[in-house]
DNA sequence: CCCCAGGCACAGC
DNA sequence: GCTGTGCATGGG
């Protein structure tokens, strides 16, 4: 496939982005899709290996058409802090995954830890792939102790099921208006919104600020309030918003 | 017992 | 509009 030097698959899969919670790690280099029989690995030359039929969605998963040299060196420039996160995390890739798929998993993040988003997002997994609405609507979800975030993901399947609430057409839609949309849903606040926007949507201008976005903000810049962060993040960083909001995930959660 | 985790809904200003 | 509080669950 392709030749990318410097692409490190485990530090992606790994990062925090939708794949994080529909993946299964087999080795550090080597992932494979939770019940959906797709794998993927990294050979020795950093080739991509995708499983046959997974070719083409792999190419879109992990965004190998973005020039991420470029972006990396743009939203660097006269930036210290983003030339650091670059110099530690040159291998990290932005991913576009699924939406209705990361609209589950970032429904059940909230309030809550990696490690047990993973173990529930694992369970809401069938046969062929994360459960459908529909399947969501179905299932008895009770042994997987989603607490009170159980009745939004029921609810917000229901509207899809029910009420001709569609996430394809909000797709179509521009960051401020898919957002507002998406906000529609029970259990999707302005960060919800946001990973859905960036992971699920591909929209790249989205800044999803969680509790380590948040004190990276404060830290390294000064800003504390929702709306200067996003105001920053647009006229700092604009289409590229999401790459440095994903730098500085990573280099809060380790420094801060 | 406490606080925290890739927040949100809702109430009260 | 902004700010505070309760919330299911599990881990440290």
């Amino acid at each position: 496939m392709v030749a990318t030097t410097r692409f490190d698959l485990e530090l992606t899969m790994d990062s925090g982005q939708t794949p994080t919670f529909t993946w299964m790690k087999i080795g550090s280099q080597h992932y494979k899709k939770i019940g959906g029989g797709h794998e993927i690995r990294l050979g020795e030359n950093k080739e991509l290996q995708p499983s046959k039929g997974f070719e083409k969605q792999s190419r879109e998963m992990l965004r190998l058409d973005d020039d991420l040299q470029g972006i990396y060196k743009k939203i660097s420039r006269g930036n210290k802090v983003l030339q650091s996160a670059v110099a530690e995390y040159s291998g990290l890739r932005l991913t576009k995954s699924d939406a209705w798929e990361t609209t589950v998993c970032f429904l059940v993040s909230q309030n809550n830890n990696i490690a047990r988003i993973k173990k529930i997002v694992s369970g809401l997994h069938g046969k062929t792939g994360i459960f459908s609405p529909l399947e969501i609507l179905e299932a008895d979800l009770t042994p997987l102790k989603l607490g009170y975030r159980e009745e939004y993901l029921k609810k917000t399947a229901e509207l899809i099921c029910e009420n001709g609430f569609s996430l394809p057409k909000i797709s179509k839609l521009g960051l401020i208006d898919a957002r507002e949309a998406l906000m529609e849903l029970p259990g999707v606040g302005p960060k919800v919104a946001d990973c859905i926007l960036l992971y699920g949507f591909g929209k790249t201008n989205a800044f999803p600020t969680d509790v380590w976005v948040k004190k990276a903000m404060q830290e390294y810049y000064g800003i504390k309030s929702e709306k200067q962060i996003q105001e920053f993040a647009e006229s700092t960083w604009g289409e590229n918003a999401g790459f440095a909001q994903q730098l500085l995930f990573l280099k809060a959660r380790k420094e801060l």
